[in-house]
DNA sequence: CTGTATGATTCGGT
DNA sequence: ACCGAATCATACAG
């Protein structure tokens, strides 16, 4: 640990020498004794210091197991250096205990920890984990739930870097403690060759403290850190617009004109079209699309659409268009798997692909204007036989035992499909004009009607023949 | 750079 | 709480 070092050398420093600016140990010569036993002696006590000093290098097991401890204390020379040692000292100490150690509380510590307390990273343990996000989530309500499911991302982020926090600072508190032990047993070992008071030690385990804190608070720093740049991210992707992919924003038009009798999903809808927004999402780029996204693209279609509804029919014609193929794909898999011995699928003249539906609204767009509001506000004049039949099939297959197989996707498609059957009708026996995809759910206020069951033409209470328009609800 | 498209926000109403 | 409407702010195409 390079922290371990620096400390090391910080101990080294304050508490061999007594002299906290000064490196290493300088001793005075010792007082003169003239004599030819003189340098004899200086031998020795050079060699007992270079011993006290090179065993503080030593690791403590080290130490002892090579037995220089012992050999250390019973030198004969010990008991003298000891007392030069203790004069040295007395005279230094006051100038090391005039160093006032009282640190006030650092004002930005205090700062990191309220907003690490305040951001939820440093509080008491909320059930740790997923369990957090759960709880805050169960907390604000099943309801309320939009808002924290908005921010479950956010919240995630936030626990990992809670979790990241706690380790840190665990691993930390560990190695301080460990360090301190450490160094709290070398020098009670050495206070047996050079004098080290109790009070001398505790100062020292202070120092560790303090460089073990300023570590902490480098960690509590790059923690804000964290949560600042998470949070700002989290804040600025609101404002932020991006668009939706290709994808979404055509899973969500599909459903919008599939439902354009009453385009108001529910709850379950919203959160599945959130839930496919998303997969596809994650097959490409772009963005996960929450359930309040959804409500917010619904809210803003909706209401562009019913302000403009000219600009949106060429839009409306090709989605239609879309969900009927899929719908009739539904629907001739259902007929295949189920109506084995049934009249073939009326593909005769009303070939499900794409191209038969893709409408020159260039071309069109006059009529489709006209059409406007002034198209079948009657009841439904029936389509080709074909194209009858195909409804007959469908009504068949939706209004009884059969509804389960064929699924509730092309229940809700089958008035679209009707749409875009009639449409191809009217361009292609010249009938046109009557029954064009026309904003029929709109009522007179210009809001949605109240269409409960826009499928209502397939509503098993209803004959195969009774079939009308919607437009007429 | 400008106009349009579009996702998000705000506000009032129910 | 949800909706419509207005509005904001950005993305994007020309």
């Amino acid at each position: 640990m390079d922290e371990q070092a620096r400390i090391m050398q910080t101990l080294g420093g304050v508490n061999l020498s007594g002299h906290p600016g000064q490196g290493g140990m300088t001793l005075p010569p010792p007082h003169g004794h003239d004599g030819t036993d003189v340098d004899g002696r200086k031998q020795d006590i050079g060699d007992i210091l270079h011993q006290i000093m090179t065993i503080t290098d030593q690791s403590l097991d080290e130490a002892q197991a090579k037995n220089r401890k012992h050999g250390l204390n019973c030198h004969r020379m010990k008991p003298a250096l000891f007392s030069v040692l203790c004069e040295i000292k007395e005279k230094t100490g006051l100038s090391i205990r005039g160093a006032q150690e009282e640190e006030p509380p650092d004002p930005q510590l205090m700062r990191l920890d309220n907003m690490l307390l305040a951001e939820g990273v440093a509080g008491p343990e909320k059930g740790g984990g997923a369990a957090a996000a759960a709880a805050a989530a169960a907390a604000s309500g099943g309801a309320a739930g939009d808002n924290s499911i908005e921010h479950s991302d956010y919240r995630a982020k936030l626990t990992q870097i809670r979790q990241i926090y706690h380790t840190e600072l665990e691993k930390y508190e560990q190695a301080c403690n460990e360090f301190t032990t450490h160094v709290m047993n070398l020098l009670r070992e050495q206070s047996r060759t050079r004098p080290i008071s109790p009070k001398e030690i505790e100062r020292m385990v202070n120092i560790i403290h303090r460089k073990f804190s300023s570590i902490q608070m480098q960690l509590k720093q790059s923690t804000c850190e964290a949560v600042m740049i998470l949070r700002s991210r989290f804040l600025d992707a609101r404002r932020k617009r991006r668009n939706f992919s290709k994808q979404a924003t055509e899973i969500l038009n599909e459903y919008f004109y599939s439902h354009l009798s009453n385009p108001y999903p529910s709850e379950e809808a919203k959160e599945e079209l959130a839930k496919k927004c998303s997969i596809t999402v994650s097959q490409g780029v772009g963005t996960t699309i929450t359930v309040s996204q959804v409500s917010n693209w619904f809210g803003n279609k909706r209401i562009r659409y019913k302000k403009n509804i000219g600009k949106f029919q060429e839009e409306a014609n090709l989605y239609a268009a879309k969900t009927a193929v899929n719908a009739a794909h539904a629907v001739a898999a259902a007929v295949q798997n189920s109506q084995t011995n049934s009249p073939t699928t009326p593909n005769s003249g009303f070939q499900m692909k794409d191209e038969e539906f893709q409408l020159d609204s260039a071309e069109n767009k006059n009529t489709l204007l006209t059409n406007m509001f002034t198209g079948s506000s009657g009841s439904y004049s029936l389509p080709t036989p074909n194209t009858g039949d195909l409804f007959m099939s469908m009504q068949s297959l939706s209004g009884d035992s059969y509804q389960g197989q064929v699924g509730a996707n092309v229940q809700s498609q089958v008035d679209t499909l009707r749409h875009v059957i009639s449409q191809t009708a009217g361009y292609s026996d010249g009938l046109g004009g009557n029954a064009m995809y026309s904003p029929h759910s709109l009522n007179a206020n210009g809001g949605w009607q109240d269409a409960t069951t826009p499928s209502s033409i397939i509503s098993p209470t209803e004959g195969p023949g009774s079939v009308h328009s919607d437009t007429s609800i």
